[in-house]
RNA sequence: GCUAGUGUGGCUCAACGGUAGAGCAGCUGACUUGUAAUCAGCAGGUUGGGGGUUCGAUUCCCUUCACUAGCUCCA
C-alpha cells in the first residue's frame, strides 16, 4: 500500500516535469521555480507566466504530446560549478542550487535531449510509462517563492493526478459534493446568512432562520457550561486603548484590530478579543485559594481586521461570536481543569455527530522565541502540561510548532472544511503572562498573595464558524433541534385550512417552530419546498386527516407518511429536540 | 495584503459593440388540488460603482468595490 503511494508520488513528479517541460516549450520565456507532488496530483511553478483556464486544453495537449515522444527520463549527477553553468539563465534554480549544503550531491534530470530540471528524483524512466497516468489542469494561481510574501509572487498550476483513472474520477466528484455542501452556499440557499458590501466584507448578516440556529447553538452552551460550573457575564464589545496595552495586545497584534476610535484625550477599539476584559473581572475581587477556580464565559462579540483574502463566508470574519471562557485556576488546578474542557470538547462533539476533527498541541517557534511572551522554562513546563494531559486522556492528537498563542500553548482542535480549509473548531490556552500584566493574584494557604494561571478556552469556538462547520457536516440537514422550521404543515385545499391553523397553534403552544403553508398551490408543490427547504417534518392535511383528527406526517429523507395522532407526533418530536437527536 | 479570475433582476443562467432575455422565486387571477414543480397574466435590471474609447458599450480600455481560487496571515 505505502509501495503504491511512493510510486504514485514518483509518477506525480515525474508529470510535474512534463508540465514545467510543456510551458517551456509553448511560453519560452518563463522560468522554472520548483514542482513537487501533493496529495491529490503535482503543481510547478513559474515566474514570467501569465495564462488563464483558457489555456488549460492547449497545455493538457502539449503534456499529451510529450509523453507520446517516449523521452528518456536520466540522471546526471554534477559538480556546483558545473550546476551553476547549466541553470545560468534559471535564477530560481540558481538560487536553490547556492542554498544546498557543501556536501550535496547536484543532480540533474533531462527529459528528453532538450529539458533538464534540478531535482533530487527519483522518476520513471521514460515518459511511455505515464501514459496511463490520468491528469486534468486544475487551476492556476500565485503563490509566493519560498512560501514568503517578501518574495515575488509566481504563477503555480495546480494538476490533478492519479495512477488510476478512476481515482481522478473520485477525486473530481468529491469537489463537486464539496461544492454542494460549502455552508456558503447552504446558507444562501435556506437562507441562514447573507453579506452586503455596502455593510462591509466579513460582516455576517444573520437572516430569521440564522437567528434560530444562532440562538439554539448559544443556549445549547450556556446550558452545558452552566451545568459544569461556569458563570457567565456580559461585558462590553468595545474597551480602553490602554487596556490593550496592558495586556500586551496592542503592541503584537494592533494591525489587526480596527483601528482606534480617538475621541478628546481617550481611544477606543473594537474589541478582538475578552481576555482583559476577563481579567479585569477577576481583579474586581479579592479571591482565597480557596475560591478557585473561576470559571467566567462569554458569549461574547468580537472584532478582528482578517486580512482580506482570508475572508471566507462565516469560517472567516471579521465581526464574530465567540464562545469564551477564562479559568482562573492555581497551579496544581491545571490539569484537572484542561482535562474538563477537553471532557467538555469531547462531549459537545459528541451531542453535533461530528467525527472528523483533530487534536493539535500547538507549541511555540524555538527558532523565533522573540515573538512570545515568557521566558523559556516557562514555556517548557507549559508545553509537557498540556502534552501530559493530551496523552492521558487517550485523544489522538499532533504536535505543530510556531502555531502557539504569544501568551501561551495552546490545545487546538482542528478540523476540514468542506472546501478543505483546515481551521480551528475549539481551543484551549494555557496562559501565565496575562495574570502578570493585569496584576492577578489570590491569597494562597499560607497567607501569601500568588498569581493564579488563566486558561483559555472556546468550545464552538466562533458561533460563525461552527456554524459553517455543522452546516458543512450534515449538509444542511440540521437535526431537528437546529433546524429553523422544524416542522411544515399544508393543507390539500382550502377546506383543511382551519384544521391546519389549529394544529400549528397547537405545535407553537409546545414551543415546537411550525410554519403554515396555506398557499393555492398542489399539493405537490408544497412538499417540493418544504423538502428543499430540508425541513425535517412535512404534516400533509387533508379531507381524511381532519374526519379522523389526525396528521399524515412526512419525514425528512423519507418518501412514505405515516398516520398519527397530533399528541403521539409531538411527543415524539419534544423527544427529539430534549435529546438533541440527530 | 499579493497573484489570477469573476461580477447581468431575489436565485440560477443567456446574449455580446447596435435599443438586455429565459427559468425559478414574487405579485394578480383562475383552478380546490392527496405527497418533489396546475394554468394564465403582471411586475422586476440605467448589466457592481466611477471614468474613458466609440456615432453607439452590458460587450473594448482604465480605475474602484465585492466575490472566488490559491499564496501569506490567523492573538
Amino acid at each position: 500500500m505505502l509501495e503504491e503511494n511512493e510510486k504514485q508520488q514518483m509518477y506525480r513528479h515525474s508529470m510535474s516535469h512534463v508540465l514545467a517541460k510543456a510551458i517551456k516549450e509553448l511560453y519560452p520565456n518563463v522560468k522554472l521555480a520548483i514542482g513537487p507532488a501533493i496529495d491529490n496530483g503535482f503543481y510547478y511553478d513559474f515566474d514570467n507566466l501569465t495564462i488563464s483556464q483558457e489555456d488549460f486544453p492547449k497545455i493538457e495537449e502539449k503534456m499529451k504530446e510529450i509523453i507520446a515522444r517516449n523521452e528518456d527520463f536520466t540522471r546526471d549527477e554534477v559538480s556546483r560549478e558545473t550546476a551553476l553553468e547549466l541553470f545560468k539563465d534559471e535564477p530560481y534554480k540558481v538560487e536553490l542550487i547556492k542554498d544546498l549544503p557543501n556536501d550535496a550531491v547536484i543532480s540533474v534530470y533531462h527529459t528528453g535531449s532538450d529539458f533538464y530540471d534540478l531535482c533530487r528524483g527519483p522518476h520513471v524512466d521514460n515518459t511511455k510509462f505515464l501514459r496511463g497516468f490520468s491528469f486534468k489542469l486544475n487551476r492556476v494561481n500565485g503563490a509566493y517563492w519560498r512560501g514568503s510574501e517578501k518574495n515575488k509572487m509566481l504563477t503555480r498550476i495546480y494538476v490533478y493526478g492519479f495512477l488510476n483513472k478512476d481515482d481522478l474520477k473520485e477525486c473530481l466528484r468529491l469537489e463537486e459534493e464539496a461544492k454542494e455542501r460549502d455552508h456558503r452556499k447552504l446558507g444562501k440557499d435556506l437562507n441562514i446568512f447573507m453579506f452586503n458590501e455596502l455593510i462591509g466584507k466579513g460582516l455576517p448578516v444573520y437572516l430569521p432562520n440564522g437567528f434560530t440556529i444562532r440562538k439554539a447553538l448559544s443556549d445549547y452552551i450556556v446550558d452545558k457550561e452552566l451545568a459544569q460550573g461556569y458563570q457567565h457575564v456580559i461585558t462590553p464589545s468595545l474597551g480602553n486603548v490602554n487596556l490593550y496595552k496592558t495586556s500586551g495586545h496592542w503592541d503584537h497584534y494592533k494591525e489587526y484590530m480596527f483601528p482606534a476610535m480617538e475621541l478628546d484625550d481617550e481611544a477606543y477599539v473594537l474589541r478582538p478579543m475578552n481576555c482583559p476584559h476577563h481579567m479585569l473581572i477577576y481583579k474586581n475581587f479579592q479571591h482565597s485559594y480557596r475560591d478557585l477556580p473561576l470559571r467566567i464565559a462569554e458569549i461574547a462579540n468580537d472584532f478582528r481586521f482578517e486580512t482580506s483574502g482570508t475572508l471566507c463566508g462565516l469560517e472567516r470574519v471579521r465581526a464574530f461570536t465567540q464562545n469564551d471562557s477564562h479559568i482562573f485556576c492555581r497551579p496544581d488546578q491545571i490539569k484537572e481543569e484542561v482535562e474538563g474542557v477537553i471532557k467538555l470538547i469531547l462531549d459537545v462533539y459528541k451531542d453535533f455527530g461530528l467525527k472528523n476533527y483533530k487534536f493539535r498541541l500547538s507549541l511555540r517557534d524555538k527558532n523565533n522565541a522573540e515573538k512570545y511572551f515568557g521566558n523559556d522554562g516557562l514555556w517548557e513546563k507549559s508545553e509537557s502540561a498540556l502534552r501530559e494531559i493530551l496523552s492521558n486522556s487517550g485523544a489522538e492528537y499532533y504536535e505543530a510548532e510556531g502555531e502557539a498563542a504569544f501568551y501561551g500553548p495552546k490545545i487546538d482542535v482542528q478540523v476540514k472544511s468542506a472546501i478543505g480549509h483546515d481551521i480551528t473548531l475549539s481551543t484551549v490556552q494555557l496562559d501565565y503572562q496575562l495574570p502578570e500584566k493585569f496584576e492577578l493574584e489570590y491569597i494562597d494557604e499560607h497567607n501569601e498573595r500568588v498569581r493564579p494561571v488563566v486558561i483559555h478556552r472556546a468550545i464552538l469556538g466562533s458561533l460563525d464558524r461552527s456554524l459553517a462547520f455543522i452546516l458543512e457536516e450534515t449538509k444542511g440537514i440540521l437535526p431537528v433541534w437546529l433546524s429553523p422550521v422544524q416542522v411544515k404543515i399544508l393543507t390539500v385545499s382550502e377546506k383543511n385550512d382551519d384544521y391546519a391553523k389549529s394544529v400549528y397553534t397547537n405545535l407553537k403552544l409546545s414551543k415546537i417552530r411550525a410554519e403554515l403553508d396555506l398557499s393555492n398551490e398542489s399539493v405537490g408543490k408544497k412538499i417540493r419546498s418544504a423538502v428543499l427547504n430540508k425541513i425535517p417534518y412535512i404534516l400533509v392535511l387533508g379531507d381524511k386527516e381532519m374526519a379522523e383528527n389526525t396528521i399524515a406526517v412526512r419525514e425528512r429523507g423519507s418518501k412514505d407518511t405515516t398516520t398519527m395522532e397530533l399528541s403521539e407526533f409531538k411527543q415524539k418530536v419534544l423527544k427529539q429536540i430534549e435529546n438533541k437527536n440527530l
